[in-house]
DNA sequence: TTATTAATGTGTCCGAAGTACATATTACTT
DNA sequence: AAGTAATATGTACTTCGGACACATTAATAA
């Protein structure tokens, strides 16, 4: 590390040793989509304090690493996944958060399509576990999770994100399952396509569904230039993009 | 501080000499209001990378002090400031965003009286400043206030927060030149008043400006339920405190 | 005292968008 | 070939926001 220099008047009080010893992390909130169920990427905490409870993907942020890189990096190590949706939401700072110290940490959301990006085999301990069958976990993750599923949930009704959570090719009716379960509520199926419609987020592939156990809906896909490859998107309107 | 046990899978692969050596701050964004102009409160940096230019007001996290608990110390301590609304937006954590080392910042930004709250006479650096008139800032205090500037715009239209930068009592009038002042547009006054009396925010108080050099409007002011001290709201509907 | 001026206060029309709700069509199943 | 369960589409009602007009009030100027 560089040689510090503290003239600011913001630094000039303290010195580094007593004022450079607050650990940062990043912990990820990686949401996934299956079975009509929004899920969420967790293992089972190995600390101590907290043996078998649920625990978010996190690490500590390295000391040459923008805290931007750090949750892709995460995620490329822990869960193998590239250029996914990431948004950062909130960053929680309680002295008493973690038990080994001060560790304050930054929140991400991100949003993977499970089906396309597999699991390493490497990380056993990894799975995808209900979003709403999550009652309590290690730390203050869960309220991490509450706050990262509150911000999704505004951000879906304005903004063409949950596609993040879809295949490529998808239709209007699973289009509105995936809504309903993030919303947690049940939609009515003509509004819901006529909001849809009007958003203007869709292009129709002239396409079927196949192998469904009924009439086969038609297939959409999102607009090339909504898609959001890693950074969270910029609307204006409801279909440009700034 | 606490000894630490590291046996975290987040924390194992580190020694704490490593990574306890990034710095916490916290810049605060006070927002006020006057003369018809969004005005930040700011001062002349006197770190020498950037003399002279505008800085907020920040300071580290102390090693003992719950993050959230740092900008409301901090608008004590440097600003006099008691019992305002507050806020957190975002945490930048650029390697090379400070010059003196690996420091992240969270921002905060916090809505004051500018009339009521008087600034402490020691603090002679300090001066409110019109935000439209600010092209440049020391580090990268400018993304933080525009950053900021973003979030209160998008918050002033759902959420009763903007009665933070007034008066308890106002006529329609000052609270729409406010509105303007922040988003930077002319609204209509007709459906300027239909949407916030529509909104049902605020009480009448049967009285009336004075000193107005025309005819004087009716007084207003916010719903007691709706009163912000500190802590934002959280709404559910558009008059309905959670 | 009266007319002027500049603001406040109120209302209407119109179109966009959301909500409730009904019917026809299609393909798989029996 | 009939039944079933999903897709696909349309209509009426309401709510909300935007464009716009007119009457009222109080300070000011003649």
């Amino acid at each position: 590390m560089q040689k510090l220099r503290l003239k600011s008047a913001e630094i000039e009080k303290s010195t580094h040793l007593e004022f450079f010893k607050i650990a940062l992390s990043v912990d990820c909130v990686i949401f996934g989509y299956d079975k009509k169920k929004l899920k969420v990427l967790v293992f089972e905490s190995d600390f101590e304090e907290y043996a078998n409870m649920l625990s978010l993907i996190g690490d500590l942020v390295q000391p040459e690493e923008d805290l931007e890189e750090a949750p892709y990096r995460i995620l490329r190590e822990r869960a193998g996944l590239h250029d996914v949706y990431m948004e950062q939401v909130y960053t929680f700072g309680s002295v008493s958060r973690h038990p080994s110290g001060r560790v304050i940490t930054t929140a991400y959301f991100s949003l993977v399509d499970i089906k396309t990006h597999k699991l390493p085999a490497s990380e056993t301990n990894l799975h995808w576990h209900d979003v709403d069958d999550i009652s309590q976990m290690a730390f203050d993750h869960k309220i991490i999770l509450d706050t990262c599923l509150t911000r999704l949930r505004e951000k879906i009704l304005e903004y063409p994100i949950v596609f993040n959570l879809l295949p490529e090719k998808f239709s209007l009716r699973e289009l509105q399952d995936l809504y309903e379960a993030i919303l947690g509520v049940e939609l009515d199926r003509r509004n819901f396509r006529k909001r849809i419609t009007l958003k203007n987020w869709l292009v129709d592939l002239n396409e079927m569904e196949e192998d469904v156990p009924h009439r086969p809906g038609k297939l959409y896909k999102l607009k090339k230039q909504l898609k959001s490859n890693g950074k969270p998107l910029r609307l204006k309107e409801q279909n440009l993009v700034i």
